[in-house]
DNA sequence: CCGCGCGTGTGACTGTGATCACAGGGGTGC
DNA sequence: GCACCCCTGTGATCACAGTCACACGCGCGG
């Protein structure tokens, strides 16, 4: 009668992939510089007419960092802005006895360190490569006159953060809103991208964490989490195959949710 | 050998002072135009130049609300952009059983409503007059237009969404790293603006809430919170004269923060 | 091949805090 | 004056979840 299902463990998946980037980035030092491609600011910048988009290519340039180095930490004065070319970064805060809570992971094509940035305050995060990092850098003082003479990357970037903030105020509401972890679960895992399966009709979301980071992203511990996903399995809620989520009972799940 | 110390009634001073504005806002409708001063945005686009204020002046209109009004709800398309000019504005999101968790008080010269007016998604919070309120107000079609035209306004507006994040990002921190709690409500005592105190030189804060608000704030309850601030007290941590917050031992305070 | 690290799964214990219930005080309105 | 409401304070109860401890399976490297 027990369920036996079980999360493959995605560690060797991701190193595979880790190890294969890593690869081609091999050679380069901690900070040095490649040639990137000049449109890769598109997703971020995709809809500013083609001068903007030079002037931006042209105040940027071209770092990549090693799996796990930090970008920058909690506190530190802002530097600048990484546009993300190639690999994922992780931006948390953590508390004085280690504990992380992960706030957002950027993609690629997303930009990091924007806010503090703009506001010219600290950085309220710490950011780290989760793989080998391609991206471009904008000095904070150049970033910020371009800014100025150019109004529509300004309105650009006043989207973005209000995009940032939507998605921390998310955040908030189920750290502060839910009553219970499996609430917190049940948000988190409402709100992964989905994906259309292909033998069947099924909803699939694609979850390549652990545990553990799933615990640091809602604010609880690892056997909670492992726990509460046991719960859900034996209720038929979501099934779990490999690192492919199934919710295979989504009205059951979205009915823990109070919010 | 008890502390004697009771926080005297708020509602009294708190409703005189509400009816002394109410009677200012009387014979206004709901929504109703008054005639706005020219320099209400000051505090907001102060360091603008005089034609991009002048500007801002012209597409907004004054608009009143009273006590108690909700300006908008979670997941209304937005309006537009209210600078408050005076009276407070609460923002807060609520779970579907009602529990509601404060976000931030907006303060005159603050605006609401700003991140979903840019990125025209839908409200994620409710916004609601804590007193007669004030507040010019300006369209989203208008205002991104007016954006468009004016890039030193667009820029304006990205610092100020800035700063509304790392307010967010410091409450998720509260939220999600606090182990206790003692610990959300310390940081969000040692979080409050200070004032000097005259006859003596320690610090003290104005702490106009109840125990109810401060749980809403910090996502906890109303007993816990009475709970906490009694042994706060207790323990010589902090003093309450009225509204008036003394915190009398600001490192035994920070001791209990472990981020 | 064998140990090691890591991810997962479980059991037991325990503290924290939410909740209910109720009391007292002060202000307000009738 | 009296009833009512709101704020504060406190006790008792109880479920949830954090923590510790340990077992198992798997892949990897020596």
């Amino acid at each position: 009668m027990t369920y036996r299902l079980r999360v493959v463990p995605q560690k060797k998946r991701r190193k595979i992939r880790a190890d294969r980037i890593r690869k081609a980035a091999d050679g380069l030092q901690f900070g040095d510089s490649w040639m990137g491609s000049p449109l890769v600011e598109e997703r971020l910048f995709c809809n500013l007419p083609h001068r903007v988009r030079a002037g931006l290519d042209a105040i940027s340039s071209p770092v990549t960092y090693p799996k796990g180095a930090i970008l920058f930490v909690q506190g530190q004065k802002p530097l600048g802005v990484f546009v993300i070319c190639n690999g994922r970064v992780k931006l948390s805060a953590s508390s004085a006895d280690g504990k992380p809570l992960v706030i957002r992971r950027a993609e690629p094509g997303e930009a990091v360190g924007l806010p503090a940035t703009i506001s010219g305050k600290s950085y309220e995060l710490m950011a780290e490569a989760l793989e080998p990092l391609r991206s471009n850098f904008i000095p904070r003082d150049v970033f910020l006159q371009f800014l100025r003479e150019h109004g529509e990357a300004a309105l650009r970037v006043a989207e973005i953060l209000s995009e940032v903030y939507r998605a921390t105020l998310r955040q908030v509401r189920y750290l502060g809103l839910s009553a219970s972890t499996a609430e917190k679960l049940a948000r988190f895992l409402l709100e992964l991208p989905l994906a259309k399966s292909q033998n069947n009709g099924h909803l699939w979301a694609a979850l390549p964490l652990t545990h553990k980071e799933i615990a640091e992203m809602i604010g609880s511990s690892r056997e909670t989490v492992t726990r509460v996903f046991a719960r859900f399995k034996r209720e038929h809620l979501v099934k779990v195959d490999g690192s492919a989520l199934i919710i295979t009972n989504r009205p059951g799940l979205e009915d823990l949710l109070v919010g």
